[in-house]
DNA sequence: CAAAAGTATTTCAAGCTCAAAACATTTTTG
DNA sequence: CAAAAATGTTTTGAGCTTGAAATACTTTTG
C-alpha cells in the first residue's frame, strides 16, 4: 500500500522522503570525496579509474567497450577517455575482436591486475573504517531496505 | 564496542559493509541521474545549478562566495563557473560587500527565486516518487542510522 | 607604517560526465 | 546485391569538479 506519490507536495511523508535522500546524498559524498582523496593521495588515481579497473577485474577474458560502459552505467563517449588513459599507463589494453571489426575489447594486463588488487585491498578498509558504525547486522539489513531505490530505477 | 576496523580485510563485517557502500552508492547514483535527466528535460537547468539556487533560497539576504562553497561542501573555483552561468541567465546577481572589496555576496533575483521555487515543488515530488517504497516512519528511521556516516566524515 | 601573514575570489590544467553527432562496420531487407 | 537499418565506438561541445597557483585586498605585527 502507499506505492504511488501523494497527490501535492509537502505531506509528512514527503517531507521525510526528501529528508532520507538529503541525508543518502551527504553520507555517499561524504564517503566518495574520502575515498577520491585517498586514492589520489595513495595510488595517484581516481574513483571512476578504480570503478573500471574493477568492473574488468571481474571479467578475465575482457570486456567490449559498450558492455563496460553497460556495467559501469555511464555513457558510451565517458569510458573511451578512461580507457584511454589506463592504457597509456599500462593497465588495459585494447584487443581487437575477431569476428567484427567495429568492436573492441579492453582487458587488464598483469600489471592492471596487480595494481588493481593493492588498490582493492586498501579499498575494503577504507569503507570498513567510514562505515565502521554498521554492525554485520546492520549492514547486510539495510542493504535489503535499499532494495526499494535500486528496483524503482530500473522498473518494476 | 567494536567501532574500530577490523585488523584485516575480508572479515565477513568488512564484506557487508562493502556490499552497503556499494548499495548506497548504486542507489544514490541511480536518484542523481534521474533528478539530473529530468531537471535537465522539464527545466533544461543541472544539479550544480538546483543545488546552489537551493543554497541560496535559505539566505534571503545572500552568501559570500566563500560561504557558499562552505555549505555545499565543493571547491572554491567550482562555485564561480556555476555562478557565473547562473548570473548570465539572470537567475542571481553578484553584490558588492559594502566593507570589504575583496568579498562578493551572491543573491537570488526575483526571477531566481520563482525559479527555484516551481523547480523546488518538481524536485520534491520526483523524490516521492523515487523513494516512494519507503514509509514515513521508516524515512525517518533510516535517516537516524545514517547519522553514522555523516559524523565519521567530519570527525567525532 | 611597511612587511608579512591572512582572507576572498578567480584562473588554470587535468580529468570526468553527458547527449548528440560523426564514423565505421555489420546485418537486414526490399 | 544494393540500400537501409542497426550496432560499436569515438569525437565534440558544454558543463562540472578538483587542487594548486595567481590576484587582490585586509589585517596583523615588528
Amino acid at each position: 500500500m502507499s506505492t504511488q506519490p501523494d497527490a501535492f507536495a509537502g505531506t509528512k511523508t514527503s517531507k521525510a522522503r526528501l529528508r532520507l535522500w538529503l541525508r543518502m546524498l551527504k553520507s555517499s559524498r561524504g564517503v566518495e570525496a574520502e575515498l577520491r582523496e585517498r586514492l589520489r593521495r595513495e595510488f595517484g588515481s581516481t574513483l571512476p579509474r578504480f570503478d573500471v579497473m574493477a568492473a574488468l577485474s571481474r571479467f578475465e577474458t575482457g570486456l567490449k567497450m559498450s558492455a563496460l560502459s553497460g556495467v559501469l552505467r555511464v555513457s558510451n563517449g565517458n569510458v573511451t577517455g578512461i580507457v584511454d588513459r589506463l592504457a597509456e599507463d599500462g593497465l588495459v589494453v585494447r584487443v581487437q575482436v575477431p569476428g567484427d571489426r567495429r568492436a573492441t575489447l579492453v582487458r587488464m594486463t598483469r600489471k592492471g591486475q596487480e595494481e588493481f588488487a593493492r588498490q582493492a585491498a586498501a579499498h575494503e578498509l577504507w569503507i570498513d573504517e567510514l562505515l565502521g558504525d554498521f554492525s554485520a547486522e546492520e549492514a547486510s539489513d539495510l542493504v535489503t531496505r535499499f532494495d526499494a531505490v535500486t528496483h524503482r530505477e530500473e522498473g518494476p
